[in-house]
DNA sequence: TATATCATGAAAATTATTTTCTTATAATTA
DNA sequence: TAATTATAAGAAAATAATTTTCATGATATA
């Protein structure tokens, strides 16, 4: 457990100094990390003896110690924050930022830790061997559909996306067992998207699902099954930090598909590139500003 | 730029005994911030003077301060890796994932860094204060645009996002002083993306721009700029670093908004969550598998 | 009320760090 | 080559930081 947080649990338990002192940790890490012992004395009303005697109750072998351990523990709580955050009236700016950015770090992390490798293999074969690619998304997961679509097309792959219910439908029933069908849903548990994989499957399509963890409908129709993770609570105000989780677990099929299978797909990936450029070079001007 | 990197750098005009003491700190940085500054002159040959005279050479107050310095430094680099990975053959799948969540997280972090507060108070203010937002974005940016465009209708914005060169010509010429144009490209430098902005500031809009940090046609154009990290070298196969720094920086955008005017906006995204939910809420059945 | 316990800070002791001063070595010039 | 200068680098002094000891006073307990 973390330092400030043990300061925390054992509040109850400080004497009148002790206490001052880490309220005063508590309020102020950043700045007591930078602090001499003198001065972090001043500031939080203690004595140097006090807080030389506190650090040894916090498993540090003495006060410069302890400085160090804490200021470890901050760097890693900006790197790799603990909790997802809610949206909140009035945070300052530079809050929200860190906020929002401790999210999506979390989420891909805590997505990577959830993935199961034997799927994305089996998922990476299915993709490869497959003569059409459809991709069922609706909202936010047709964003990651479309993006999917995008990255599949410059291999030279047969994909579609689509957030149309009835679409969905129409392409699904034309799929055969040649064909992969993608459903993607954070919930799992959007209708039409499980409609149209269910009907993939009913033609003989090899299904998968990415969804969040846990037990959920899009899954349980599909026959290779994704995860991302499922922590977002309470932060359906724009579930941005899902969308960076799918994202994330599309760009890893794509990339184990074009890495397992390099020689076939790297040149038409480069060709595409290419040739975009070729076609949008009238490159403008750059004024001097 | 780190300090081990500045020390590996430094190392050919380093002198005798500091070259000793580089050395050592390369080769064991976290024995040396475990240390006493005597024990590190006994450990690397050298002395307590010197590397007292040595830490400040490296921009530190003292040997405390570099201590501490150094011992972030090697907090930050296990949880951050420092370098962008390129994709290449036949790498193990579990070496793809974690170099794609590299990848992730260090574009995340990275644009974080380099988001200015007070561009982005601007942004927040346009977007609030503007009638009409018109969102431009070719291929991936148009994906992002897309994403925005799903987030600012939520919160009732007339908001829509172009990636058709001709339709965003003919939005951009439609607009007036009023209205808002976002250009949003990886590069800066997509053609169709600079046209539309230009024409929309023709208008009299307010133009914000959207690209990787550095100087670029599209933010020359803008008179509101943010920018994404722009360290993604050789990542072209997939720009799925720059596309996850772009939605990084759109949902500090849109969190941004909602938080700044959230009596006003909250009630509408719960609304639309809602009411979504309702109308689509013939849930299947789960059946056990 | 008397006694014991213990938090606390002042000050002493210890330890850590910086600075000064000196020396020896290397570089430069005559 | 010798003389001169510059400077790297450590010893030791000076300073700063930290810990420990010890005295005090407050609080709890008998």
């Amino acid at each position: 457990m973390s330092i400030l947080n043990a300061i925390q649990e054992k509040m109850e338990s400080l004497h009148l100094k002790e206490r001052a002192l880490a309220e005063y940790l508590i309020k102020h890490p950043r700045q007591a990390v930078q602090m001499t012992i003198t001065e972090l004395a001043a500031q939080s009303g203690s004595s140097t003896a006090t807080i030389s005697r506190f650090c040894k109750t916090f498993h540090s072998q003495n006060f410069p110690d302890f400085k160090q351990k804490l200021a470890t523990e901050l760097v890693q709580q900006t790197a790799a924050p603990n909790r997802y955050q809610d949206i909140v009236a009035g945070n300052p700016l530079n809050e929200i930022v860190s906020a929002i950015t401790a999210n999506h770090l979390r989420s891909i992390t805590d997505t990577t830790q959830v993935l199961d490798l034997n799927q994305l293999r089996l998922a990476i074969e299915a993709l490869h061997r497959a003569t059409r690619i459809d991709l069922y998304g609706s909202a936010t997961s047709g964003i990651v559909a479309q993006d999917f679509f995008h990255k599949l097309i410059r291999i030279g792959k047969a994909a579609a996306a689509f957030s149309d219910p009835h679409l969905q439908l129409t392409s699904a029933a034309s799929l055969t067992s040649e064909d992969v069908a993608v459903g993607i849903s954070y919930s799992g548990e959007t209708p039409e998207t499980i409609h149209a994989l269910r009907c993939a499957a009913e033609q003989g399509a090899t299904t998968l699902s990415i969804t969040r963890f846990g037990a959920n409908t899009l899954a349980d129709h599909a026959s290779v099954r994704l995860f991302t993770s499922s922590a977002e609570v309470g932060m359906r105000r724009g579930d941005m930090a899902s969308r960076m989780a799918t994202l994330h677990v599309v760009d890893i099929l794509f990339i184990g598909l074009v890495s397992e299978h390099f020689e076939q797909y790297v040149p038409r990936l480069e060709l595409s590139y290419q040739t975009v450029k070729s076609y949008t070079s009238g490159k403008e001007e750059r004024k001097n500003k």
